[in-house]
DNA sequence: ACAATAAGTTAGATTAGCCTAACAATAAAA
DNA sequence: TTTTATTGTTAGGCTAATCTAACTTATTGT
């Protein structure tokens, strides 16, 4: 097994390929916030472990043990997540650093036992997938609701962000994962949309909280 | 805030000092299974940043804010295993190993949830008391069983050990805290005796479980 | 095609936490 | 009171994970 710090890095390009990014080292070094030369010594050990192949200029490719290890950390980061928003009540802009310590607890026993108790759930609180025990994860095909015109709706199913600070300014405006938003109106200037949504109408969301709004198109 | 290793220095000298052992360096190395001269360091270096108290061939002694983070971790380790097993449903002889990993988890929402969920627990699995926030735990005033007189009875309150074989002995005695038990003999040749509790007749135990078996005597 | 920029590499160093081997001090036993 | 056993100390070394400084290779824009 490798160390947490280990799972870390393996976790991070599991994530970079998870979101289609390239996965170079300078892109590592910014995900993990360790300098370039750490990376790249860094690589190269997890090479020699066989969790990743690595050739000097190359983007950095998962071995499958290497991936079964990510996914297996990954789906305990959000099973954790899931258990602390529904068995504890805590918010969902609470639990992503909680969930970074307990994705590293070694096991097996207290996360089949959570798994249990939330009756095996397929995604966490911020939508997004929990892969299962050998790594599949039930495929999403949403669409930003950028990508939303004018008299449509959608309703909000994934978020692809999960800072504190995005999650807390849509509970400030009460949205939540199945709100249904119509798009009234988009501004070409600066691109942002008028949207109503259950009982609140004319709020002005910006493109970039758009993008990061993954929904599910509404057909009427 | 120390690093995990240290705080399971911190906490492994709160508990020897918790059980009136003396606090030696060749004591510590073993509770932690490391080698005397690491130990040696480790000390010096927990003294340097204020956690620790030691001279020379001298006893060790935890300042006031090292036995603050080491009752804390206590503190946490116990919340721990008693949410195991009341919330989550796991057994008393399993609780432990996991506790050591979520002990060291740093979130005051995530404890002060477990805490207010099993509404404020004195007590752990074990019948171990769990230190307040301020370090402040409730006496208890138990004998072991061994300092029974035949005849008598009295109630299983704690255990002194929680090795995961003596606490899958008792499931299998069908022995848990709360157990009223009367001893009817005691042999004095290897000091065992035989007890009977609920259902149970003519079960023997060795000195050595009586010895483990912390409890309140029943006075009829 | 060539200069500028981005990405990757190498070397050398540091810190935390651990070890063994050899030695010194203290405590316990004879 | 010596001897023996226990306990503690020092010195020297190792690995994992990190850093900065200086350099090299690849990519990109003109
Ligand atoms: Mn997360
Ligand atoms: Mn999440
Ligand atoms: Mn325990
Ligand atoms: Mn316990």
């Amino acid at each position: 097994m490798p160390s947490d710090t280990k799972e870390n890095y393996l976790k991070a390009i599991y994530s970079l390929e998870e979101n289609g990014e390239k996965i170079s080292l300078s892109a590592l070094s910014k995900r993990i916030d360790v300098s370039i030369p750490t990376v790249n010594n860094m690589v190269k050990r997890l090479q020699e472990e066989g969790w990743v192949i690595y050739e000097k200029y190359k983007p950095i490719i998962l071995t499958d043990e290497g991936r079964k290890v990510a996914s297996h950390i990954v789906r305990k980061h959000r099973l954790a997540e899931m258990f602390l928003v529904e068995t504890m009540g805590l918010g969902w802009e609470e639990v992503h650093d909680i969930a970074e310590d307990l994705e590293h607890i070694n096991s097996e026993t207290f996360f089949n036992r959570i798994d249990e108790m939330l009756d095996y759930p397929k995604f966490d609180p911020h939508g997004t997938p929990i892969p299962d025990k050998n790594g599949k994860t039930v495929s999403q095909n949403y669409e930003s609701l950028s990508a939303i015109e004018p008299g449509q709706s959608a309703v909000l199913r994934a978020l692809d962000h999960e800072q504190k600070e995005f999650l807390v300014f849509l509970n400030k405006k009460n949205i939540a994962l199945g709100t249904e938003i119509k798009i009234e109106e988009k501004e070409p200037f600066d691109e942002s949309v008028v949207v109503a949504y259950d009982q609140f109408k004319n709020v002005v969301l910006t493109k970039d909280v758009c993008d990061k709004l993954l929904v599910e198109k509404v057909h009427k």
